[in-house]
DNA sequence: ATAAACCTTGGATATAGGTCTAAGGTCAAG
DNA sequence: CTTGACCTTAGACCTATATCCAAGGTTTAT
């Protein structure tokens, strides 16, 4: 069992953001001290560590209350309402990833393309490489 | 040459979201009518585009400015700092991609085991899925 | 027994990224 | 030559996601 100020140093954030997460809804605490004090357990700190990977790729607090909530609703829910949002969540996943590997070859290409010397870039064409829709990027390279 | 509202609805975003990046020195319209309207470019529709997708695969605009500050500043820039840049906005592509990666195999796991049919989803693991550790996941499913 | 950490409620402030309003000027069509 | 769409600026306002602070009280650690 952690206090709040333990698990937020080991996830390096703040207490407040805990309090601010169990208000929004995304994780509260298993139980209470009898004296008040949260208390997460394990799983509690496993939640904590889906909620923080799931902003970082980009998911909002919103999205991920509704993958968490699954598990509150299940009783009530069933298992096609689950597949569902799953797969649309896939979809989404499946977009950002489609996006940053078009954005990863532009900038291969980019970073290919530079000498990476001390000298002027100003031949250097880097917006063209971001830009262009792949393929035709021409790296006849300068110096 | 587009005027504002026209490049803007081409991208379905505001008239305002481009007077907004302009001044945050992300997209300055390459001229102004002689009445003082902004006049964007083919090239200016580019950077939007650029900028856009950039956003979309959640680089802020301060990154996207400081990528596309090498093309402006590119005179005074010499191809290592370029290249450093550019290595560096990768690295952080990468890291995204395998954080996607790892929430794709989480929920594709769920997907799998869950049976998506119209029976009740009480015994259906979600957050085990999602919180676990891969490997590890056993989906004796129920019905 | 004192400090450090915690609790509560409630509100202020911050940052990013817009979105809207007010008050006016420009332009194409009928 | 009027109407309605579009443009200008400056600044107010909004949401999401926190972070901080106040005031007053309790608990835990040393
Ligand atoms: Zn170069
Ligand atoms: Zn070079
Ligand atoms: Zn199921
Ligand atoms: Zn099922």
């Amino acid at each position: 069992m952690y206090r709040i100020g333990e698990l937020a140093k080991a996830f390096e954030i703040k207490s407040d953001t805990l309090r601010f997460y169990e208000k929004q809804g995304l994780l509260a605490p298993s139980s209470r001290s009898s004296s008040g004090y949260r208390m997460y357990t394990e799983q509690d700190k496993q939640t904590l560590s889906f909620i923080l990977r799931a902003k970082a790729v980009g998911f909002s607090l919103a999205d991920i209350k509704s993958l968490l909530s699954i598990e509150v609703d299940k009783a009530n829910s069933v298992c096609a309402d689950v597949k569902a949002l799953v797969n649309a969540k896939l979809t989404d996943i499946e977009v950002k990833m489609a996006e940053l590997t078009r954005f990863h070859i532009s900038l291969q290409r980019l970073a290919d393309a530079c000498c990476g010397s001390a000298k002027s870039a100003e031949h250097c064409t880097v917006l063209e490489a971001l830009e262009s829709d792949v393929d035709q990027v021409r790296h006849e390279h300068h110096h």
